[in-house]
DNA sequence: TTGATGAGTGAGCAG
DNA sequence: CTGCTCACTCATCAA
């Protein structure tokens, strides 16, 4: 088991041959550094050397080809992630925005209450009869030299 | 060329052996219904008709796994177009959103500043000198311009 | 040479 | 059986 012999090329599909001496087990051999390698080779035949090379080369392979699925699916659920964030975001934008238009809508309606009230409220102290229909009544406020920009927003 | 002999099983990584008699080519045989198959079985050999089977089978199977490929790359472009719309939806929300704070913001400024004036008003008639410090008050005679729809554009 | 990836192949599952 | 998908192999490209 430990010495794992060599049989083992895919983990469910190809399965063990079991008769052969594989000399260096597939786990061993696509492990070893070139170094290793060459030692190894030392005392083969140069047709045997050719062949153990080229099933190192196989066996990375097979590690490459395991790595690109793992990415590929990796980028997927990447993508799935982000389009949830993306969905949520979206959502909690809406609920603020809705909430807002909420909010404007009660302060514009509470502003035309309180405008009418003023006006009202104006009108008798002063002037009741001149003022009445015609005045309108433009409040600034002196601090601020931006202030200017507030009412912009009425354009 | 038009008919096609049968090397061509991968488009340019195994190419054409061009001697044997392929009898069928890969894109008749692959396209052929099972009767016309059958039909094409009639002379064959049980050995030849077991192998012509296996071969249609082959041919199925690259196509198969073409449209696995295409299917993957169609579903991630899929994926990265929603993320794009949403990312997009997501910027419009946040426009708009920043936009209405900045109409909250502006109509509470005013808000407020009608109320300051509404109190004074309502607290003791117009008294330029309690006023002076919070609010200036212009009040404009207009002669019926349509100045007063100066505030009714911010609705 | 090493690592990554497209395409083809066979195994094996699901309908 | 048909169609799909996984794991593997090979060809090929890039670093």
């Amino acid at each position: 088991m430990t010495t794992n012999p060599k049989g083992n090329k895919v983990l469910k599909v190809k399965k063990e041959v079991g008769e052969n001496a594989p000399v260096l087990s597939d786990q061993v051999l696509v492990t070893m550094t070139v170094r290793e390698l060459n030692q190894h080779l030392r005392g083969l035949s140069k047709e045997e050397a050719v062949l153990l090379k080229q099933r190192r080369r196989t066996l990375k392979n097979r590690g490459y080809a395991a790595s690109c699925r793992i990415k590929r699916v990796t980028q997927k659920e990447e993508l799935e992630k982000q389009r949830c964030d993306l969905q949520q975001e979206v959502e909690k934008l809406a609920r603020e925005n809705a909430s807002m238009r909420g909010e404007l809508d009660a302060l514009r309606s509470k502003y035309e209450a309180l405008q009418s009230f003023a006006r009202t409220v104006a009108k008798g102290p002063i002037l009741p009869a001149k003022v009445a229909t015609t005045s309108v009544i433009t409040i600034v406020k002196s601090s601020s030299s931006s202030s200017s920009a507030r009412f912009s927003t009425c354009s």
